[in-house]
DNA sequence: GGCTTGCATTGATGTCTGTCGATACAAGGT
DNA sequence: ACCTTGTATCGACAGACATCAATGCAAGCC
């Protein structure tokens, strides 16, 4: 175990947990509406590998300055796929002086993995 | 940086772990590629509807009589759907007389849930 | 001030995707 | 054999999306 130092940043849906789970109950209609949108930013190759690069990354932020050297596709489009993922509330950014740092936020992230769990899980206490 | 070469997507299915989680390693492009295809069949809240309905079901089946009249779409697009749907492996179907039941792959939805977890589980053995 | 660099936004374009009607196929009943 | 019903496939079309070049904006530096 090292120290993770988790960091659970001010998360904005509070519990996290909008819907059962999709093995336990059948999808509301707005509440497909909202998961599905936040499937679709995860839906694209560049936007995964983004993703990764940031939610992987050890001080927990990353210049869009590494960032975009890392893809063969123009500065423009990168930030395009940044701000889809920052419209799913996967990530979120700062801007500090001359670059902009971008962090994952784990909250949105755990909780697509909590709805796609098929196993039963002790936290689905809401 | 040398040994980067080994690229292991042989596996597929079975044990899942195709990639250490997103948190914890930038993805390969082949592994985003494969990951994108499976959470762009995510990304549809008709898509999501129906995958819950499939596998929230109690016998682990459901017929595709029972799914179609669910929604306000045209049985072929409800087909289409569920054509994608299988074609992620995120379900299954076999005709039984002149029917056709549908049931989910559970593998598959623990293996994206899995590389969506941001904190390290004992599971990751691979 | 003016110049340079890092990043976001705009506008245009080609491709992908969700939807439908029409049709084909499969199976059971007459 | 024929008809009926359940489901999949085909072809077409409108809207969405990924991408780029051009431009705009913010911040540091001369």
């Amino acid at each position: 175990m090292s120290k993770q130092e988790l960091v659970v940043i001010g998360q904005s849906d509070e519990t996290g947990a909008c819907c059962p789970g999709l093995a336990f109950a059948p999808l509301e209609e707005d509440q497909a509406a909202e998961l599905a949108r936040l499937f679709k930013a995860l839906g694209d190759p560049v936007r995964l590998r983004l993703l990764s690069m940031i939610a992987s990354r050890a001080g927990g932020e990353v210049c869009v300055c590494d960032l975009t050297p890392a893809f063969d596709l123009s500065q423009p489009t990168i930030s395009h796929h940044l701000k889809l993922l920052r419209q799913a509330s996967l990530i979120d950014c700062e801007r500090r002086g001359t670059w902009v740092y971008y962090w994952a936020l784990p909250a949105t992230l755990d909780r697509l993995a909590a709805f796609l769990t098929t196993s039963q899980t002790a936290e689905a206490t809401a």
